[in-house]
DNA sequence: CAGAATATCCAAAACGTTTTAAACTGGCAA
DNA sequence: TTGCCAGTTTAAAACGTTTTGGATATTCTG
């Protein structure tokens, strides 16, 4: 049915390896029989069979990614931004996205499932834990993958993050030169290197302004409204002492939650209480639609799509890891969602 | 590095056919060959490469997924949630997806592609078109797949779709019971199969309670907070008469951009204007933390998955696909965002 | 013009599997 | 003894490609 380079040989009086060679640009062939197979190629419609090259190559041109499943998918909407945006450049290069979700309770399963199919290339790994086994598990395995954000600090893999430790200090920055003395953070999940390096973000830009933080002003969840909700509620109710002037959050969908709380709490944004959050710019819901319009740092996921492929390919290749890594700074972008610190309200926890 | 039959073979002196036999489950094979090799086979973590069988059998146990992509990936919102409950059964099965997104003009041009290489054994298709050119040619091709939803009347493929003529039917009616006369409609996608049912359904009902909707009450489009909003302002504003006292929402995001709107507009729902959506079940806007909470016709998406999956592995082993189709009915939850019509509201346009 | 270099092509092996056709065992009946 | 049959096993072909190692013309060098 489909045509082979058997069928353009016969076509043409030539032999597959010709046929080949023609189509696979060696210099060996002569270019009036180049011309004539790869015409022949394009009336035949042919298109070269995936399995029989990575059979014999040990090419496939196909990578893996694996989305780790949560009761609320709402966890991987980054996960699927960065899939369509990494398909979509991958395509261009003929390459082809394996997917595959995470049910088991190890998160290495999938990998080693689909490395034994000894059917890809090459992963995509993203949403890294502080020591994620995953990483771990391939390296070991002698598996090239690159890896949207990046775990510790010492990465010998390519990736492509953002400055979360920026991301925090920015947001601090901003609020305590509007007088904030009271600050919460409704950080990311707790194993996640992102949060982590939040955290730190935040604390250490604290101190810088010699202020401290209760660990009850520090929730960490599943960045969804739900936990804005309730994180608001409960630190706003004045029950862990006087309320957080200001809250960082780690999405605008916990922004949209805190925006509730404190409209729930009789607050209103920004006079009473300031909101600041990280914005990947997810389509769905955009902080300059809030009221008031989300004050947020600012990074698109979009943007990292491009270069994570790019840097699977180069992997793919041949290419050293450590030359492949890149941070990227967010920016900060100040709406109305943010203000000076109430009257009397100025003092420190 | 990996295991082969042929390795299994030299370690027991046994030729390749007998150890491929033997782990397949052919009859013809000794008990205590087959015991020795299966014990080998374990013993070495032996893995059939997935393209060698393919290349010779025509199965790879792989199948593909084209998203949509559009400016805003919200409208795959729905894509997403299919395709993770989709991967987790078909991982049961050890069959495994493989995932595009179409970036060209023409939607038929990834399915092309990705057939053309030869490694696929059928596709998952979702949000079909009234006439959907993608299932016309897979039908021409002979490549079996599924359809999450349906598009004509007359399907001749498996799929699995929820009642939307209904959906709208038991809103209209709902709404019509309260007094409504003037009931709006923000409805999804002007070509998709399902936005044609639920306009159906909805201008069937309006007439069988004798009402009729000028054409400026009803607006496709991408079903996001966005839509919802413009509409919503516009339909509010008067402009084109006497403005809606009701609403039919495409889905919860569209449901909150409408609130938005109406709140612009200094109206409160249900008291000025009564709002219902259909809703999906997506973790991200539940329509119960609506303000008020918002009344639903309700089919989670997530329930699509297991059904579907599980066809479209029937359908692989060679099932016939009328025998593989499932309409499932939405249920109706009262909640807060809809009441009787305002006095004096009560007059058709 | 001999010999060598070059350009162009081909046959065959290889990748790891499934499957077809054939071959090898015993055992048993004739 | 011969022939046959069932129960096992194997060799080899096939899937569609890439690649190795020649082979055959053609051209160049002296």
């Amino acid at each position: 049915m489909r045509a082979t380079l058997k069928d353009i040989g016969a076509e043409l009086g030539l032999s597959v390896a010709t046929v080949s060679r023609a189509l696979n640009g060696f210099p060996e062939v002569n270019a009036k029989t180049r011309a004539a197979v790869e015409e022949a190629a394009e009336r035949l419609n042919y298109r070269p069979n995936r399995l029989a090259q990575k059979l014999v190559s040990g090419r496939s041109n196909m990578v893996g990614m694996v989305a780790r499943m949560t009761k609320d998918a709402a966890a991987d909407r980054g996960f699927v931004e960065i899939m369509l945006g990494l398909s979509a450049r991958l395509a261009e290069k003929d390459i082809d996205l394996v997917f595959q979700v995470d049910v088991d309770a190890d998160p290495v399963a999938p990998y080693r499932r689909l490395i034994a199919k000894n059917t890809l290339d090459g992963f995509i790994l993203n949403a890294p834990l502080i020591d994620d086994p995953r990483i771990a598990y391939l390296n070991e395995m002698g598996v090239p993958f690159v890896v949207h954000g990046r775990a510790g600090e010492t990465a010998d893999y390519p990736y492509y993050d953002i400055d979360n430790h920026a991301v925090s200090a920015r947001a601090v920055t901003l609020l305590a030169d509007l007088g904030h003395r009271r600050i919460a953070l409704a950080n990311g999940v707790a194993g996640d290197a992102y949060s982590r390096r939040r955290l730190i973000g935040f604390n250490q830009t604290l101190e810088r302004f010699g202020m401290a933080t209760p660990e009850v002003f520090v929730a960490h969840g599943t960045p969804n409204e739900d936990h804005g909700y309730t994180f608001g509620l409960a630190a706003l109710s004045g029950r862990f002492g006087a309320p957080p002037t200001a809250f960082l959050c780690s999405s605008t969908l916990v922004a949209a939650g805190l925006y509730r709380a404190a409209a729930d709490r009789g607050l209103t944004v920004p006079d009473d209480v300031s909101i600041i959050a990280h914005d990947d710019a997810m389509p769905a819901l955009r902080a300059i639609n809030f009221d008031p319009a989300l004050t947020v740092t600012r990074a698109p996921l979009r943007d990292a799509c491009v270069p994570l492929a790019d840097k699977l390919i180069r992997r793919l290749a041949g290419a050293e890891p450590k030359r492949l890594q890149t941070t990227f700074e967010p920016e900060l972008i100040i709406r109305r969602s943010t203000g000076p610190v109430k009257q009397g309200e100025e003092d420190p926890w």
